[in-house]
DNA sequence: CACATAATTCGATAACTATCGAAATGAAGC
DNA sequence: GCTTCATTTCGATAGTTATCGAATTATGTG
């Protein structure tokens, strides 16, 4: 039963990335760590009017792979570390079968060079 | 460099598989195995037209997630591991620099529970 | 070459998604 | 309780993607 429903999550979550916007804005929360960034500043940074960057953020938050926190009159918005963890679960177990073709390494991969080409080979 | 157009690129494979159909497709490919499987059995097995298969699978080719070679009359369609790879790739180091919150361990999981959930929690 | 089969491309229509200004809501501060 | 500021919701329009039958291309066979 979980594979069929994992599947229509899974889409959903997969065409809230499938967008420059939102896959900029994604990113950017990443990197901004576990405070998030405000909407305002999101909005400003990536050059997108409030209210079109509103839609973009209620998108990412419907499939759970960003997080809001209302702070007063702000808004923060974060990763959310365990949507993302669960696409790429997806992706890897049910949908490719954990395929050493495609999945095999790739963690080690990641952790030789760790979110940085700083370090040399 | 690589960055920016990375992204595109990522935008449109995520984008190839945030559609039911084409996930199906992609999946049940995956699971044929190399030698991948015949368009229109695809079309037969998933009751989609043709027509409507054949634009599918040409969004899945033209982002790399498959691949598809001619035999005599009829067209394989194989899963590409390369593009795939390369698409898990991007999502655990450029998108989500490879922070453990969400990338660690994925593949462990994976050794231990290999593509099945018989084995017990 | 006529024929049958596999698959694609065309073309029209329907369905969905994105965009953004204007109006509404929510939260403080005076 | 009026004002201001941050953000969302509404609503209309534009743009993109999906769908599928009909026409076309590719390939092999008698």
């Amino acid at each position: 039963m979980s594979d069929l429903s994992a599947q229509v999550w899974a889409v959903d979550a997969l065409g809230a990335l499938a967008h420059e916007t939102r896959l900029s804005v994604f990113r950017m929360l990443v990197q901004a760590g576990p405070d998030g960034m405000i909407a305002g500043a999101i909005a400003d940074r990536t050059g997108v009017p409030p209210s079109t960057m509103s839609h973009h953020l209620a998108t990412l938050e419907r499939t759970g792979l960003v997080q809001s926190e209302r702070e007063s009159r702000l808004i923060h918005y974060r990763a959310d570390y365990p949507g993302m963890r669960r696409l790429l679960m997806f992706l890897m177990q049910d949908c490719c079968q954990g395929a050493p073709e495609m999945c095999g390494d790739l963690v080690s991969e990641l952790t030789c060079n760790p979110a940085s080409k700083k370090d040399t080979a």
